[in-house]
DNA sequence: TTAGTGTTATATATAATGTATAACAGATAG
DNA sequence: CTATCTGTTATACATTATATATAACACTAA
């Protein structure tokens, strides 16, 4: 399954899908120009309404990850990466700060976070061409 | 000021409050047995109910931040690192997952990260002993 | 005695989240 | 042409989260 959702999650529903994505997109599960189901069926895969898919598609789309044809369907797209870069780089720092002072506070190394950040990194551009 | 809050961000105010706090803990401006503003003072200070702080400080000690001692203050609490830090390597996992997929998606390099973690680290234990 | 502490209770308001149902209008496949 | 599928819009509703307002309580500390 490209998505499973934990209702019980103090994180929205609409916000693990779109999570969901995204790690799909950064895995190579979705590739440019792959569709993505609607928001009917993925809805009834995931046992949420079409109106909370529809919300998360909405999300990806201002933020450039998918494209979303009108009574056609909607796709992943590759996009300008360096075009968004900025606006992550900018946002990121915020929570990036928290964890990293939560990280302090615990008397976690730096070289932990540089690990776990390997890790994800390897486990994400493994699967790739 | 110890707090500024940010009216319009889409985090919560007890959030904000929770994360400066932690913050500070974490840079040494807060120290082990400081003593904390009242729900009150604090309140007035930053333009918030009583109730909005105190659920932060109600967060911050079931998290073991601090201690909060009924009728006669709110004070700063050293705590067992280790005691926390499996449960923040826990907790820590799948919002860091979200951010690296992000940054992938963005071509965005793993020492971009590293650098903005070392940085965050040696600003917030550059003001220690 | 007085002021200050966290706490509890009650009430209210607003926004966020999620569901339900129906309809629209164009695309697409049969 | 017809039937199905698409995202979209509209309306309504329920629940939860967030935040404020006000008052009182019971104890601490100056």
């Amino acid at each position: 399954m490209l998505l499973s959702i934990d209702f019980g999650s103090d994180q929205p529903i609409y916000m693990q899908i779109r999570n969901g994505i995204v790690t799909g997109i950064a895995s190579g599960t979705l590739k440019d120009g792959d569709s993505l189901p609607s928001v009917r069926t993925l809805g009834t895969e995931i046992g949420v309404n079409l109106h909370t898919v529809n919300k998360a598609y909405q999300l990806l789309q201002s933020e450039g990850f998918i494209e979303i044809q009108r009574r056609r369907g909607t796709f992943i797209k590759a996009g300008d990466a360096a075009k968004h870069a900025a606006e992550f780089l900018k946002n990121c720092g915020g929570p990036l700060k928290t964890l990293v002072s939560e990280a302090v506070t615990r008397r976690i190394d730096r070289a932990v976070l540089h690990q776990m950040i390997d890790h994800m990194y390897d486990e994400l551009e493994g699967n790739k061409s």
